[in-house]
DNA sequence: TCTGTCCGTGAATCGACTA
DNA sequence: TTAGTCGATTCACGGACAG
C-alpha cells in the first residue's frame, strides 16, 4: 500500500474523462491498486442464428454488432480472463467489481472470475419488469440478468451501504433480486437517425442502486465497456469519479454529450421507480403448484349449480369445457365474463370454501414478507 | 434410434425406484439414450477444502491460498464435468437436464454444461417468497437460487409445453423468473429426532413447474442427487417414472418411505392446455370440398384492405398474386410470411366471419367422430 | 387539458413437415 | 440433404395522435 493521500493517487488517473482504444491496454496503462469499483457489460457473446420475427411480423432489431462475435467459447475465455486479470490489478486491496451478464456468458464469466482470485459477494439478479416475450412460444420469457458481486480478495473489506440500500427498499433489507424496468422511453438514447444509440444501454437505475450500495462520495469507478456511458452518468450524479473506456467513437460521442448535460445530485434524474403497486397478481396454478388445491380435486359453483374439476396446469375442466376458473364459470353460467376467485368454492372438513380465501392467504405471506 | 416400443425400452430401466452408491458409477450402467429428463441438484460443498491429489494419487502441498483454492476449484470442475457426461450419454437425443445450484457453484456448473455440448435455453431464477434474512448485514438477502435448462445438443426438439405453463400463470407466458415459497411446514421432512431429513429440501412447487413444464405423461425422470426424493415424489403424482440414485442411506430411507404415501392423479387431472401446434392439420381445400365455401367466393382480410377470390383447387387469386392463403396474405401484405387462417375472413348474412372458424368446426367433429 | 387508441419496441442463442 | 410450404406466435410501456 502506498501512503499517498486520496487525493494524490486521483491526480495519477485521468478522472471523469473517456479512454478510447482497446480496454485491456488501457487497464495496463493505469496504475495498480487505484480502483475502488469496476461496473463492467461486457459483451454476451449471444451466438444469434437467423432473423427473428413478432407475431406481428414485425422484425426483431437484434443485437448483431461485430463486437459481440467470438469465434468461440475458448476465444471468448480467453478475453474474459484477460479483461478480469487487467481489471483486478487495478483494484484497491478493498475494492469490488461488477458484472453483468445473461446465461449465454455469465456462467463463463462466474467461473473465471473465481480462477482468477476474485471473491464472489453476492449474484444479482435484475428482474425486468417490462422484457420482450418470448414470440415463439419455445422457451421462458427471458426476463432477467444476472450481476455478480466481487471482491478482489477473499477476506477484502469491501464496500457496502448497508443502512442507504435498506432505506431505498422501504426499510426492508435488500434482497438478491431486483426489481426494475429496462431503459426506454426519453431516457434511451438516440442517433442523429433517431435509431437508439447503443443496442444494450443499461437502466440508470439499476446502476444507482450499484453505486449507492457499493462506494462512497470521491471513490473512482472504471467502467472498461462505456458504452453510452449509464456508469459514468450515475456516479457524476452520486459524487463518484468515473474513469470510462470505450472502443466505438460512436458510442464516446454519445456518451461526451450525455455526460455534458449530468449535474452532480441532480434528484430528478434520479428517480428510481416506487411505483405503488396494486395488490399483486396471484395466478390460480399457484394454489396448486403450491398444493392448497390438487390436480383431481372438484370445484363447486357459488350456487351449486355446477363443478368442475381441476387439471395440472391450473385449468378446470366441466362438462364440455375447459380453460381458465373465469373461463369455464364464464360458460357454464352463460355468462359474457365471470370472476372465478369469487365464484368456485372447494370442500374442506365438509365445509364449502371459496378459492378466494387461499389467494387471500398467499396474499398475507406477500405482505408479511414483502419482495 | 431404435425401433422398440416405449414400453419395450423401458422394461431394461429399474423405474420408479431408489439406487444407491455413487451416481456416476450408477449412471455408467444403465443404458444410453433412455432418459427424457435428468433433475440435479448437485452438491457444491464437494471437498472445498480438501486436498488435492495428482494423477499418480501423490498428495499436492497446498502451499499458499491461491494453490489452495485453485486445487479446490479444480477438483469440483473434475466432479462436475464427470456426473454431466454421465448424465447426457443417458438422455435420449431429444432429451434435456435441469440443475439447480447457488452463486458458489452455479457458474463452474453452467460453463461445465456448455463445455460437454448441451445446449442451454434458459436460466431460470427461483425467487424465494421467504428467503433467510442475512443477519450481519454484510451482503444482499440470498433470496434466490438459479436454475439452469438445457437440451442434449443444439437443435434438438425438446419438450415445453407452452399452453400448460401459460395456463398456471393465468394466461401470462411464463417467465425466466419464478417465485415460490421456501420448503417449510408439513411439507418439510423430519428424521427421528424430529430435526430436519435434509439441509436442502427442495419444495415440490418447483419441481411441479418443472416437470409440467419439460416432460409428458409417461416420461422417465432421473435425479442423480436424490436427496429425499422430492422429484420422485412429483414425478410420481404426475405420472412420469422416475429414477433416483442416492447415497446416503438416511436420506433412500426417509426418501422410500415418503414415496410409498404418494397417490398418482387421475388421467383426467393430468391432462394438461396444449397448443395448437398439436392439432391435426386441416387443409383449406377441404373447406371447398366440404362446400362450407364455394368456389369464386371472395374473401377478405383482417384488415379490409385486402381481397381475393376463391378457386377450386383451393388457392386463391388476388390482384397479381395467387396461391396459398398464407402465400397471398404475405405476398399482399409485403410480410416474410402469414397466417393465412386467422387472415382471412368470408361474409355470411352481413357479417364476417374468419375462415378459422370452419376450421374449429372441422377439428370439432374431427374429435367428436375420430378418423 | 384530458382520455382513449394505436403503434412501436426491447441483450433472443425462438419450426415442422413433406416432397 | 435441401427446398418449399404450412402456419404458430407477444408483454409492458411510452409516445403520438385523435377526439
Amino acid at each position: 500500500m502506498t501512503t499517498k493521500t486520496r487525493k494524490e493517487r486521483n491526480t495519477a488517473l485521468p478522472l471523469n474523462t473517456i479512454l478510447d482504444g482497446d480496454c485491456i491496454e488501457r487497464m495496463n496503462a493505469l496504475p495498480e491498486a487505484s480502483i475502488d469499483l469496476i461496473f463492467a457489460d461486457p459483451p454476451y457473446n449471444l451466438q444469434l442464428r437467423g432473423d427473428l420475427h413478432r407475431p406481428d411480423n414485425s422484425k426483431v432489431d437484434a443485437v448483431d454488432d461485430a463486437w459481440d462475435r467470438f469465434a468461440s467459447f475458448e476465444s471468448y475465455d480467453q478475453f474474459t480472463k484477460a479483461w478480469l486479470k487487467a481489471a483486478r490489478r487495478l483494484l484497491k486491496p478493498n475494492g469490488a467489481i461488477w458484472v453483468i451478464g445473461s446465461y449465454h456468458n455469465i456462467f463463463r464469466v462466474g467461473a473465471a472470475l473465481q480462477n482468477e482470485g476474485y471473491w464472489i459477494l453476492n449474484d444479482v439478479v435484475w428482474r425486468k419488469s417490462n422484457p420482450m416475450p418470448n414470440f415463439r412460444g419455445k422457451r421462458f420469457t427471458n426476463a432477467h440478468e444476472t450481476m455478480i458481486w466481487a471482491s478482489r480478495d477473499e477476506g477484502a473489506k469491501y464496500t457496502f451501504n448497508y443502512e442507504a440500500l435498506k432505506a431505498l427498499n422501504e426499510g426492508v433489507q435488500m434482497r438478491s433480486d431486483w426489481v426494475l424496468p429496462i431503459c426506454t422511453g426519453h431516457e434511451r438514447l438516440k442517433d442523429e437517425n433517431g435509431d437508439k444509440a447503443h443496442p444494450t444501454q443499461k437502466p440508470e437505475s439499476l446502476l444507482h442502486r450499484v453505486l449507492i450500495g457499493s462506494t462512497n462520495p470521491g471513490d473512482v469507478v472504471l467502467d472498461p465497456f462505456f458504452g453510452t456511458g449509464t456508469t459514468g452518468a450515475v456516479a457524476k450524479m452520486l459524487g463518484r469519479d468515473f474513469i470510462g473506456i470505450e472502443r466505438e467513437e460512436a458510442y464516446r460521442k454519445v456518451a461526451l454529450k450525455r455526460l455534458e448535460k449530468i449535474r452532480k445530485y441532480d434528484k430528478d434524474a434520479l428517480q428510481v421507480s416506487t411505483s405503488k403497486r396494486a395488490e399483486p397478481r396471484v395466478p390460480f396454478g399457484q394454489l396448486i403448484e403450491r398444493g392448497m388445491l390438487r390436480p383431481g380435486e372438484e370445484l363447486f359453483s357459488m350456487n351449486k349449480r355446477h363443478k368442475a374439476k381441476i387439471r395440472a396446469d391450473g385449468t378446470l375442466i366441466g362438462d364440455d369445457v375447459k380453460g381458465s376458473i373465469h373461463k369455464v364459470g364464464a360458460e357454464l353460467e352463460g355468462a359474457p365474463s365471470c370472476n372465478g376467485w369469487t365464484y368456485w368454492c372447494f370442500r374442506r372438513d365438509g365445509k364449502t370454501v371459496p378459492i378466494d380465501v387461499l389467494r387471500q392467504q398467499i396474499r398475507a405471506e406477500m405482505r408479511d414478507r414483502p419482495n
